[in-house]
DNA sequence: GCCAACGTTGGC
DNA sequence: GCCAACGTTGGC
């Protein structure tokens, strides 16, 4: 079981509306490190999700429902989505200052390489950060 | 709104 | 295949 962290603006698409809408395909993957990541995706996989440029954090959780296939809104099958689902809020939101605070987090690729959409988050720091939601 | 970092494109 | 130019992302 692997772990991720998917990034959102949240005005384009937030996780309440991901919220409301049940289950979403998370398109417009348009990187090819982003699409790997995509791809190596399993079934059950858990990943956060995070609000870019409003926000700066990790809201919640959703869990990988449908592993990767060609993406509808993208010609030929260049590029991927998968099928999310919310599994739960975050009771209290983990900001980017936040982790950028953490010694054991700094290795993030959210730190490291902020512009990467779709990224690995290693079990430890899935974990730190679970802790750190309270 | 600015700008740094990064990825992609295209000329050679 | 290199690298300059350009576009995009995302933090501040």
């Amino acid at each position: 079981m692997n772990y991720w962290l998917m990034k959102s603006e949240p005005f384009v698409y937030s996780y309440d509306q991901l919220v409301k809408d049940k289950q979403t395909f998370w398109d417009g993957v348009r990187n090819y490190q982003a699409r790997n990541n995509l791809r190596a995706m399993k079934k059950g996989d858990l990943a956060f999700f995070y609000h870019s440029n409003e926000g700066l954090a990790i809201v919640g959780i959703v869990k990988i429902v449908k592993e990767a296939y060609p993406d509808p809104t993208a010609e030929g099958d260049t590029w991927s989505v998968v099928d999310i689902k919310p599994v739960k809020r975050l009771k209290n939101p983990v900001t980017l200052a936040m982790i950028k605070d953490t010694k054991s987090l700094a290795k993030m690729q959210l730190v490291t390489n902020s512009r990467l959409s779709v990224q690995k988050v290693e079990e430890k720091e899935w974990n730190t950060i679970l802790d750190m939601a309270g």
